[in-house]
RNA sequence: GCGCCCGUAGCUCAACCGGAUAGAGCACCGGCCUUCUAAGCCGGCGGUUGCAGGUUCGAGUCCUGCCGGGCGCACCA
């Protein structure tokens, strides 16, 4: 609908007399919903933004352009306004017309070629696997997956992906950590070093080890912690003493068996993951793992990513190490890309892998990370630029952090200390859908104050439930039209679609029309929350005409054209509702 | 100290990338079930958009400075 008006204007503005317009460069003319019906149904404020090129007063020229519009038999009048602002009223038939348009295009109702194909991966979650995911994680599970759906729907051709963190010395902590817990269940009484892993979740990993292997990886307790500096209650460094005691684990028990103990581990937890983000309706084509980066040195992506920056002329030599010249790139210093020790850095794999996906051909990188690794965009971005690729391909969003709420007070949270709040747990107290729902109703860079009173509610406090209950209701109303022998007829709807006259029908529909509006900017927007607001307009626009005329009436006619209009209601509740991954319940 | 994000009604948040009189929900007050699900509807109350300047026809939105909050600034992961 809006298109339709955005044409009319470009028509008319392209059709102004030379000298008229001034020397601009047309502008696409911003069409917008008129807050207030007394405004008419749409406007815009060319007239305004063209008056100074024009050398022409705003109104002058409004006259203009509303004499050059052609005809339209939808445009009902036009009226110019305030200081120059062009208001459009449409006929009532150019907004029924709109429900028939849901009905043709059903499912498909809202989405857009705008993409074009091209294609994008969206990152996301990659949360290191040392642990169940919590409910940081969460947000980002949710947030990402909208975001990809509602790229998709604008017709991108959409990866999404894992990236697994599945080397380096945090696996080793992991493998270190699940060892001791592992002799711990053979009767040995190691000390937990403060930096391991705590969580309770590695017991279990522990017990399916032994089950395993029996007692064969034990070893004295004693000739574990012999000589070792100190941990950090003892008044030691942590960092330090983890780092001595994982060399102590890999001497004791061989490169084999320690590497056979961090699979394991990796293996049970990766599993647990997957496993959550499915029963969570989270999907990813790849799960990538650090390992496929390479060492450097195999012609693999970090190999790649290093060859680059040499030919580029942006790496050089200093202290043993490699470094990548980021301050040519406006970073504050430059950056270590290879440690003198000969071992990559984790900004070596991030370009790495951005780069990576560069050669895989995708478009747009999305990659979606917790607020706190905001420091990493410029730094990516200029390794990419210094790769040869263009920054601009790379967007990251961030998701700022979640705080739980349980009775008014927060809930603690923290990955390596025993104590935290996992996604699974959170998804078993309040649902996928609330959980889902609650998540990206707020922008994704605006911290989240998650509920858990509020989200578990089944009230009209809850606006989860007020939009499955819309859903709900007309799933209902459809049933006892088919129960009292009056089912809907569609096609007789379709033909009696002038009869929605009634003020409230009309402003159903101009919401349901708004739907591909909405669509579109939320994936320009990388909006998801968007769509969240949309659906409660949307169903309190419903409610409200719910509760003012009954559909099901004597009248067919009548009674199917309103039928026609509330299931063309239900059919976008549920585009929408998918694209967040929340159900449509047909019954509550 | 430097950088990123944020500051809107008592609370939680929107506001279509500069538009007309800043909107919802919650809370509070008052109405509506003999009729398709009251998990609903209707009405009322509530604002110097942190502060001060600037840009222009027009600023919550852009720029500058200050105030306040969050998060970062490793040859860690």
């Amino acid at each position: 609908m809006k298109i339709l008006i955005e044409k009319l204007v470009s028509d008319a503005l392209a059709a102004l007399p030379a000298g008229t317009r001034g020397e601009a460069p047309l502008p696409v003319p911003e069409i917008e919903h008129s807050r207030d019906p007394a405004h008419g149904d749409f406007a815009t404020s060319v007239a305004l933004r063209l008056a100074k090129a024009a050398r022409a007063s705003p109104r002058a020229l409004a006259g203009a352009i509303v004499a050059a519009l052609p005809p339209n038999e939808l445009v009902a009048r036009t009226e110019i306004a305030g200081p120059g602002f062009i208001n459009f009223f449409l006929t009532p038939a150019a907004w029924q017309g709109e429900v028939a348009r849901v009905h043709a295009a059903g499912a498909a109702y809202g989405r857009s070629g705008r993409g074009s194909g091209r294609s994008a991966i969206v990152e996301f979650v990659s949360a290191n696997p040392t642990g169940p995911l919590h409910v940081g994680h969460g947000r980002q599970a949710a947030f990402g997956a909208s975001v990809a759906s509602l790229l998709e729907a604008e017709g991108w051709r959409v990866h999404r992906e894992y990236y697994v963190n599945d080397a380096g010395r945090q696996m080793d902590i992991l493998a270190t950590s699940v060892w001791l817990r592992y002799l711990e269940l053979c009767g040995e009484s190691p000390e937990f070093p403060a930096n391991g892993y705590r969580g309770d979740y590695v017991r279990p990993i522990a017990a399916a080890l032994r089950e395993l292997r029996g007692d064969a990886l034990r070893r004295p307790a004693a000739e574990l912690h012999s000589g070792l500096p100190p941990d950090e209650p003892r008044g030691g460094d942590k960092e330090v003493h983890i780092d001595a005691l994982i060399a102590r684990a890999k001497a004791l028990l061989g490169a084999a068996d320690f590497q056979a103990v961090l699979e394991t581990g990796l293996a049970s937890i990766l599993a647990d993951i997957r496993d959550d983000l499915a029963e969570f309706g989270v999907r990813f084509d790849r799960w990538y793992s650090e390992r496929d980066l390479g060492d450097g040195t195999d012609g693999g992506p970090i190999h790649r990513a290093l060859l680059r920056l040499r030919e580029h002329g942006h790496a050089f030599e200093l202290d043993g190490a490699t470094w990548f010249r980021a301050t040519a790139f406006g970073d504050e210093k430059d950056r270590v890309v290879v440690r003198a020790n000969g071992q990559k850095t984790y900004f070596a794999s991030d370009i790495a892998y951005h780069l990576d996906k560069r050669e895989r051909g995708f478009d747009l990188l999305v990659t979606i990370l917790g607020a706190d690794h905001h420091g990493y965009i410029a730094r990516v971005r200029a390794g990419l630029e210094a790769m040869g690729e263009p920054g601009a391909s790379l967007e990251v969003p961030l998701v700022q952090f979640v705080t739980l709420l349980k009775g008014g007070e927060k809930v603690p949270m923290g990955k390596r200390e025993a104590q935290f709040v996992t996604l699974r747990d959170l998804r078993r107290e309040v649902g996928n859908d609330a959980t889902r729902f609650t998540y990206v109703m707020r922008s994704n860079d605006q911290p989240l104050d998650f509920d858990l009173e509020l989200a578990k509610s089944q009230s009209n406090d809850n606006p989860v439930y007020y939009v499955q209950y819309a859903h709900a209701r007309i799933a209902s109303v459809l049933k006892q039209a088919g129960e009292r022998g009056l089912p809907f007829d569609r096609e007789a709807g379709l033909a009696s679609l002038a009869l929605l006259t009634d003020a409230q029908e009309q402003a159903l529909i101009r919401e349901i029309s708004r739907w591909p509006e909405v669509l579109a900017l939320a994936a320009e927007m990388r909006a998801p929350h968007q769509v969240v607001h949309y659906l409660r307009e949307l169903s309190a626009a419903f409610h409200a005409y719910y509760n003012s005329l009954p559909f099901i009436v004597e009248d067919a006619p009548l009674r199917n054209a309103r039928l026609a209009l509330v299931t063309a209601v239900r059919q976008v509740l549920q585009n929408a509702l998918a694209l967040l991954g929340v159900s449509a319940p047909e019954s509550m």
